[in-house]
DNA sequence: TAACAATATTTGATATATCAAATAAAATAG
DNA sequence: CTATTTTATTTGATATATCAAATATTGTTA
């Protein structure tokens, strides 16, 4: 346990899990119907349009099988649809619902809280050390 | 995405999940048939005969269904074996195999190269910092 | 232009994550 | 000691992760 702990990659993966399991839960407890990722991939497309799958897996990090079949369950849910792209058809036009728009306008302020929270008691100063530290293994391992 | 960059859950999350596809690549170039979950369980069992699957669910901060699950694949693989726990018999006793034992060994010196190529650069106070940071949005979230 | 290579997405197979419910055994209250 | 509660694990259902292979389309080259 104590071993465990002090082994960097440890706690930046409870970390992630522990804010993980507290932003859904709070979405869950507010009867919100989405998951923090499917949030992220509907927040891509407002952003950007035009934007491909392959980009968004980019963007959420994730596989390009994944984002097929969370965009598939996505379009069940009504948060998205898919159109024919006109210029290439291997691609398809992602266009986020009426109901997509209103859930994100929803979760946001929930978001933001859930992070507030989270981040509570931590100076700008760490903030930065930490993030230029996880972008350093972030390199080191490209 | 320069927006993204900015969110300190999103450069937890890419610097997790980076460092885990490395660490993967690297064991499977070596033709080791683990993944560092199953290496990170059979370590904890290594190091505490008598530990439950509760017990290492929660120290590799997974779910009891998964440790189920993950055993299960280990017991196939045979890298370990359950047999009857004689004072509770809902639990069993977990041992890990010689071949268990001979993988891990193996795997080892290559996570710890894994984890020295991970944090070149980075000094020891810019780690104190970030794990104390994690910390804090660990105990933030529970 | 026809053959080939490259690209975007999907599908299949398998592993893992998550929650809820089921099972089985142990602990405890009455 | 029996009934009830608690605990440890398993199972079911569904979502996601991952790699490889398949598909479909586009781009390129001879």
């Amino acid at each position: 346990m104590d071993k465990l702990n002090d082994i960097i990659f440890y706690n930046i993966e409870k970390a992630i899990k522990t804010y993980r399991m507290f932003a859904m839960k709070r979405i869950r407890d507010n009867n919100y119907k989405i998951t923090t990722d499917q949030w992220l991939i509907i927040k891509s497309i407002l952003e950007n349009p035009d934007i491909t799958q392959q980009e968004i897996a980019k963007n959420v990090f994730k596989d390009n099988a994944s984002v097929t079949r969370i965009i598939e369950l996505m379009v069940k849910s009504n948060y998205v649809t898919r159109e024919e792209n006109a210029s290439d058809r291997r691609k398809s036009n992602l266009k986020v619902t009426k109901e997509g728009e209103a859930i994100i306008e929803n979760v946001n302020d929930l978001v933001i809280e859930n992070r507030k929270i989270a981040l509570k008691g931590i100076t700008q100063e760490e903030l930065n050390i930490t993030s230029s530290t996880l972008k350093k293994i972030i390199a080191n391992c490209n």
